[in-house]
DNA sequence: TTTTGAGTTGTTCGA
DNA sequence: GTCGAACAACTCAAA
């Protein structure tokens, strides 16, 4: 014990809580309680220090449920949130002032700006006063991963070989309650943040989908367990069965832990024997997905500016805001990339294959810049993460470092055939076009005019004709990659 | 230092 | 319908 706690035992620890909204296993708050010292939990919304991202509407609606969540769970404890808006440096030092605090623990992030802000503040506290950061929030600390000659992985499969022998640290339970300070300092109002949408309220569709909090984080893993794990392997590919673990929102926001989930779901492969292990490991391979793409954050200069891949900087990349709408909107012509693109806009998801998709589709069909496409999934999606949504959309492009981008230009129709083969997908979120049959779905343009005609399609009326011809794309895409290559 | 093997998720063509 | 090879060629990581 040192000589500051020894004089002020009862001195209250500020928990500076950010993409961690979770009681269990959130180690800074548990180191917290463990101290017996008094608790003050604070959330900032920082939208104006250097290079701070600023969320995007579905975040915000999200954020909105997630904090009132977090709330609620405090209070069970017997304690509170304290909500602050505004630079986190300011309202950090200012909290700690007002209650005396002498300690300041949180867990760690991987953003640079994040980093850098963490730092200032560990610094304008001073050597003396007690900063401790926790790990949290992925399974493996980027120092503690290297290669043999001691930088880091670019590639996935070699990070993978050197980690999956790894066994991640057990979780660690919610805090049984907290010790309270005299005073809880002032708190915002979380109304007043006006984070819900309401001219007009496009949430309903995302409410229908999606269920914030930590509760209901666990409770989506029990249910996945249950249910889809054992078969996880091959159905996760599927976009019309929701066979995905559905947990990519909550751990975005921290409201579930990586170590929980990996345990949880090797606790049920052990005891299950119609878990196979194709299973189970292609499950811990994306959770690991998650660490690498945040080390690749930690690492690189601006993952969601960036071309890890330098050569694509002089990409021709085409600027025409008419395709980038007609993406964005859904009206592409092509049933899978639309109907895609629609269930993002719906629900604040879309499913990892369609991704690829829409993903390969703008970049390629369409060549427009990765960034346009990060942009608006950043905009949009409830899952939408600082290091997995950049580093999906450059390997998509071919500027991931790993790529081999000639090899992969998605054919919209194949894939679709293939992953959506009796267009149910298509149906829930393209309805206009629901009254085709299996086979004309995923190309209506190659529909004779009977078969058009008796779905109630007029194409270029009811539903758009193709906005690119995919062959010709293909092969201009194609072309315009032999420009940057070496 | 040099060499070797391999790289999340693909497509097309021809047998 | 199914299968394997070619696509075109670079970078990474380990030996």
């Amino acid at each position: 014990m040192n000589d500051s706690t020894a004089k002020t035992p009862r001195d209250p620890i500020v928990v500076w809580l950010r993409d961690d909204l979770r009681l269990d296993d959130n180690p800074a708050l548990a180191a917290a309680a463990d101290t017996g010292r008094p608790v003050v939990p604070l959330y900032v919304l920082d939208e104006t220090s250097d290079g701070i991202r600023a969320l995007g509407g579905a975040h915000q609606w999200w954020l909105h449920h997630s904090l009132d969540a977090f709330a609620c769970g405090l209070r069970r404890k017997g304690s509170r949130l304290t909500l602050r808006r505004g630079a986190a440096k300011r309202e950090i030092l200012e909290i700690i002032a007002a209650v005396g605090a002498t300690a300041l623990y949180f867990n760690r992030r991987y953003d640079p700006a994040g980093r850098a802000a963490d730092d200032m503040i560990a610094e304008a506290l001073g050597e003396a006063f007690d900063v401790r950061r926790f790990t949290a929030n992925i399974l493996h600390e980027p120092e503690q991963v290297q290669t043999t000659t001691g930088g880091y992985y670019k590639v996935y499969t070699p990070f993978w070989k050197k980690l999956s022998a790894t066994e991640p640290r057990d979780p660690i339970d919610a805090p049984a309650g907290f010790e309270q300070p005299d005073d809880f300092p002032k708190s915002d109002d979380l109304a007043d943040w006006a984070l819900l949408p309401t001219k007009p309220d496009w949430s309903g569709g995302i409410a229908n989908a999606w269920a914030p909090g930590e509760r209901a984080a666990l409770e989506r893993l029990e249910t996945f367990c249950d249910d889809d794990l054992a078969g996880y392997d091959s159905a996760r590919d599927n976009p019309s069965a929701d066979r995905t673990s559905g947990l990519s929102p909550h751990l975005r926001w921290g409201e579930i832990s990586p170590y929980r989930i990996w345990h949880t779901a090797q606790t049920y492969a052990s005891r299950r024997k119609s878990i196979p292990d194709d299973a189970i490991r292609t499950f811990k391979k994306e959770l690991v997905w998650r660490d690498f793409n945040a080390h690749l954050l930690h690492h690189g200069e601006n993952l969601a500016t960036t071309n890890i891949n330098k050569r694509f900087d002089a990409f021709p990349w085409r600027h025409s805001q008419a395709d980038l709408r007609a993406w964005q909107r859904g009206l592409s012509g092509y049933p899978i990339v639309d109907a895609g693109m629609r269930q993002l806009w719906q629900t604040g998801w879309m499913h990892n294959r369609v991704r690829m998709i829409v993903g390969s589709f703008l970049t390629k069909d369409l060549l427009i810049d990765w960034r346009d496409g990060e942009r608006w999934f950043w905009d949009t999606l409830v899952d939408g993460d600082a290091a997995s949504n950049p580093a999906q959309w450059q390997w998509v492009a071919g500027s991931g470092a790993d790529a081999q981008p000639f090899f992969r230009v998605f054919n919209p129709v194949t894939q679709s055939e293939k992953f959506d083969p009796d267009g149910t997908y298509i149906r829930r979120f393209v309805p206009e076009l629901a009254k085709l049959p299996d086979k004309a779905i995923h190309a209506p343009w190659s529909a004779t005019a009977e078969t058009l005609a008796k779905a109630g399609i007029k194409l270029g009326e009811t539903y758009p004709k193709p906005i690119v011809d995919h062959k010709a794309a293909r092969e201009r895409a194609l072309a315009a990659y032999g420009e940057v290559k070496g």
